[in-house]
RNA sequence: GGUCGGUUAACCGAGUGGCUAGGUAGCGGUCUGCAAAACCGUUUACGGCGGUUCGAAUCCGCCACCGACCUCCA
């Protein structure tokens, strides 16, 4: 198998081609939510740039296992041992189980990852199905060496890591630099050294989410996971990690310490991160509170908003991005968006209109190697985007009657849009399918003949009253060359 | 403070040492009974100051501003 997908590599800092380790065989991982809050914007764009890396992969023939994680064991909220259990404190704000509010935020998770038309990932494990796994990683880091135990937790030791190998490597961070710069926390006495981090953590009290260990009633530290998971289903190597920026450190940096200290080799071949969606220019989050839940999108309910924004004109707006660059938020932005796909989807869906002639004035093979060179260079979905648009400028040329297709032509620009709007970019005509769409039909043709008798007679008070009227219940008429068109609004 | 990244036209957002990115909005034209749509054309682009070069928005240096990470985070 042959491609020329070169991807950005977190890890080497450079673009490099991708080649898998057991072709036609890949491994993905990417990071998942954790569940204890509607997801918000900040969410939707790596799951919707991981999917088109699926969908694109898969398109290529690989046969990828697509792994993404759900947290829901719960993690401290700082890194005293204080601190309190994000899902939990959650669950008595709401008086309710902790398990019932992971349940409760991974339905919503769920089903908004659905509305985006994202695929679902081959397994979607969770870190509390995977206890056993990561109690057994920790005996390996203990047996190995590269941990110790204090009271009943566990922590990794970096600097005994750092003698063989080199902490920092993914973020640019040196140890000695670290030391003087990590924040001095409360409650970090039971650590070597400040930056040493949690491997399992002995549960308080009043701490609810707990398992039985040799150590102690406790908790699986943050990042182990991940390497426990991404390791059971992926192997012990793999091809591609992925995740949002913001986890390159430390959650990946100790991601990849513990693998590497575990298996004696590096475990990831390929990192990739987005970039942060901000909003006046910072990083949404929900610890800044200043995030958008993809609900209040759709739905058009929070303050900022004026209007709903459809799934897919999210969608849209961020695969107008590159996926490593910013996306600032706003209104205007995301009007564009609707707007732009809108244009691309009607152009598609005239596409049935066409014609062929016996000559072509066009050439989409062109258009075609062009959007296979732009996802090639590190998946540039804006690239990819500005070619479909050359595409949907040609189709309307067409209906114009301004440019000429063949048959072999036509079908592959059929074949064009298919391929990259619907198939590769994961984008869909979401007006399909809103039921009742016979009666509808029928009584658009009635209305819109009631309207070209009174045009025919010329009686134009009369044919505009009926499109303005329309107009307001919000369906636009157009009166082309060869008929009347209808759509809503 | 440390590490890394960014600054592109009205807005969003790509990109390259010399050749129109694209979307949205605006303006002019074509078409139309009018409108809408579409098509064609169009609007002080590349933070500032130097340098390298025949030529830089693109490479180098300095400066300014913004952001990310250094704590949970997509």
């Amino acid at each position: 198998m042959q491609n020329n997908l070169i991807i950005y590599n977190s890890l080497t800092k450079k673009k490099e081609l991708f080649k898998p380790l057991n072709e036609p065989f890949v491994g993905l991982y990417v990071c998942g939510p954790t569940v204890y809050s509607d997801a918000h914007l900040g969410h939707a764009r790596p799951a919707v740039i991981f999917d088109l890396l699926y969908r694109y992969l898969t398109h290529l023939g690989y046969k990828v296992r697509y792994v993404r994680n759900i947290t829901d064991v719960g993690h401290l909220e700082n890194d005293a041992d204080e601190g309190e259990d994000k899902i939990e404190k959650k669950a008595r704000l709401e008086h309710i189980e902790p398990m019932e509010v992971v349940q409760k935020y991974l339905n919503t998770y769920y089903r908004n990852m659905e509305q985006l038309n994202t695929l679902h990932p081959s397994i979607e494990p969770r870190a509390s199905g995977h206890i056993i796994e990561q109690q057994e990683f920790i005996k390996t880091l203990l047996e190995k060496g590269y941990a110790y135990e204090v009271n009943g937790s566990v922590y990794f030791d970096v600097a005994g890591y750092n003698e063989k190998y080199r902490y920092g490597k993914l973020s640019g961070r040196v140890l000695e630099e670290l030391q003087n710069n990590t924040r001095v926390l409360e409650g970090q006495d039971e650590k070597r050294n400040p930056f040493d981090f949690a491997l399992w953590k002995k549960a308080s009290p009043e701490h609810l989410m707990n398992w039985p260990s040799k150590w102690s009633t406790g908790y699986p530290g943050w990042h182990l996971e991940c390497s426990a998971m991404s390791i059971k289903y992926l192997g012990e190597e793999f091809d591609i990690h992925g995740g949002g920026m913001d986890l390159l450190f430390p959650h990946h940096e100790c991601e990849i310490a513990q693998s590497t200290a575990a298996l004696g080799k590096e475990s990831v071949r390929y990192w990739i991160h987005n970039n942060m969606i901000t909003i006046n220019g910072q990083k949404m989050a929900r610890s800044l509170g200043n995030f958008i839940t993809l609900d209040q999108l759709f739905s058009g309910n929070h303050l900022v908003l004026e209007q709903p924004y459809s799934p897919m004109t999210i969608r849209f707006f961020i695969l107008q991005a590159h996926y490593r660059s910013t996306v600032d938020f706003s209104k205007e932005a995301l009007q564009a968006a609707e707007k732009g796909l809108q244009k691309l989807l009607k152009a598609i869906e005239n596409l049935n209109k066409i014609k062929p002639c016996a000559s072509s004035t066009v050439d989409i093979d062109i258009l075609k190697k062009r959007c296979y060179e732009a996802l090639d260079d590190d998946l540039n979905s804006p690239i990819t985007l500005s070619h479909l648009f050359d595409g949907v400028r040609i189709v309307n040329s067409l209906i114009d009657g301004t440019a000429k297709i063949d048959e072999s032509g036509l079908k592959a620009l059929h074949e064009l849009f298919d391929t990259f709007v619907f198939d590769i970019l994961g984008l869909k005509d979401e007006s399909a399918g809103a039921g009742d769409e016979k009666l509808t039909d029928d009584l658009m043709k009635i209305i819109i003949d009631l309207r070209q008798d009174a045009k025919d007679k010329k009686e134009w008070a009369a044919s505009d009253k009926i499109r303005n009227e329309l107009k307001n219940a919000g369906i636009v008429l157009k009166d082309m060359k060869d008929g009347v068109e209808w759509e809503k609004e």
